[in-house]
DNA sequence: TGAATACGTTATGTATACAATAGCAGGGGA
DNA sequence: TCCCCTGCTATTGTATACATAACGTATTCA
């Protein structure tokens, strides 16, 4: 295939990850079902090295699961797996604070944070909060706990934090919120920014314990919102990655 | 190459990761310094490609870290950094124990662990401790973690678990017994064994909160001893993984 | 008619060839 | 003498060819 173009500006490996990704997540390819390396290589356009690099590294991310007999599949995932993640993310993003509270932060590191809380608190005001603010939040509230992680300055746990977040709907409010009516969404959304002040108010004063369980607790809003959600499933496309779950296996 | 010998038994790829992990386990890659592919083909036996596949996993795994400009090398840690990995296993652990008690084991599930325990408990009346018992100790508190671990019941927090194992500094007891004396290491070992028993019990009588602070107390205690043994290095030597440590960049 | 076996097809695992880039060394100019 | 530019070399990134194993299908025998 001689013809191919080729984009040189990023590896053909990142190239494959990111569209094969795009792929699982939007639902392209369902749970449970075999990815085929040549297919692979027909819509990612890279040769099947790099696609097979991809595959390795999306299954470490724990989107794929080998087979046994060769290659791979879309990983497919239970209720409890993604309430245990958030969980799972709530507990680490807790160490997080508590780490950055107990080896203290300088107020102008904790800046940005606050300039965080600030913008959404502005998008707060608008009731009922529009599908645009709602997409704004979103990423802010990414950003937010980014930043929080990285305040703990330890490389070991923002890598394990960022891994527990590759699973798009560990990350407790993005996914949650989605799911409830815009109308709900707000009142939890009021609560959470109240956890963000929280952590932050914790972290300023040296408070460690504080700061780790106000964001456990933040999880565990999120895990108890994912249950009532899941009982109206009314709202379960406005996350393209939910398509993981209409097809989980149990 | 035509002559080379291949066993068909395992996958290269396999045969290639676990031949290049040893090799940084063992020392004979320092840290920082880049891993050649080609002399990784030499010493495996492997082609590029598995070997590729190989260096990706041990990547994602955290042992390698990957050059901008291409290739990869042998991450380094700091003392930091492995104490970090302590406190985040304990922290993970403590979730698992938690999980474990507040959904309910049933009495067949505990009895490998206090077979396990029983079996430390055995090793532990040698005073002092002899090194291959010392050894077995090694072997059998890794199992008993592990299975703690499965109590929990949990996927994503198993896996998330194996991950931050992966280094094998960040194994607590393992880690840190190694490096204390024998002398010394017996009481630290036991007050680990009453750890131990304490998070069977909680487990037990369903108190999750119990079960999670007492992993965590064991996980600090490791981070104490550590700090203790890096004072004076001389048993630096007992465990190989530890040549990571003696280059660590910072 | 059903089951088992054999054969063919297809997909993955592996090896290697080719291309491109980064780093280094040597030489020339300021 | 020092710096820069150019060319070479070595190593990685990518593509593809080949081998092998698994799965499906068809045919035959019981």
């Amino acid at each position: 295939m001689a013809e191919r173009e080729v984009d040189r500006s990023v590896s053909q490996t990142v190239k494959a990850q990111l569209a094969l990704r795009d792929q699982i997540l939007s639902g392209s390819l369902r749970p449970g079902e075999r990815i085929s390396e040549l297919q692979a290589v027909e819509t990612t356009g890279a040769s099947r090295t790099p696609v097979r690099m991809a595959l390795v590294r999306l299954e470490e991310e724990g989107l794929l699961e080998a087979i046994p007999s060769g290659g791979f599949m879309v990983k497919a995932f239970s209720e409890r797996d993604i309430s245990d993640s958030i969980e799972l993310r709530g507990t680490l993003e807790g160490l997080a604070a508590r780490f950055a509270a107990e080896r203290g932060v300088s107020a102008r590191e904790l800046e940005p944070l606050k300039e965080c809380l600030a913008a959404i608190d502005e998008l707060l005001r608008q009731v009922p909060i529009s599908v645009d603010a709602f997409s704004s939040y979103v990423t802010l509230n990414a950003r937010f706990h980014a930043l929080l992680t990285e305040l703990s300055r330890s490389p070991p746990l923002i890598r394990q934090i960022d891994r527990a977040s590759a699973l798009p709907f560990a990350s407790p409010s993005a996914f949650v919120m989605a799911q409830s009516a815009l109308a709900e969404a707000q009142q939890i959304l009021i609560i959470a920014q109240e956890h963000h002040r929280v952590v932050i108010d914790a972290i300023e004063n040296r408070e460690g314990a504080r700061a780790e369980a106000v964001m456990r607790e933040h999880a565990r809003l999120a895990v108890r919102n994912l249950r009532l959600a899941l009982r109206n499933r009314t709202h379960l496309d406005l996350l393209p990655a939910l398509a993981l779950i209409n097809a989980a296996t149990d």
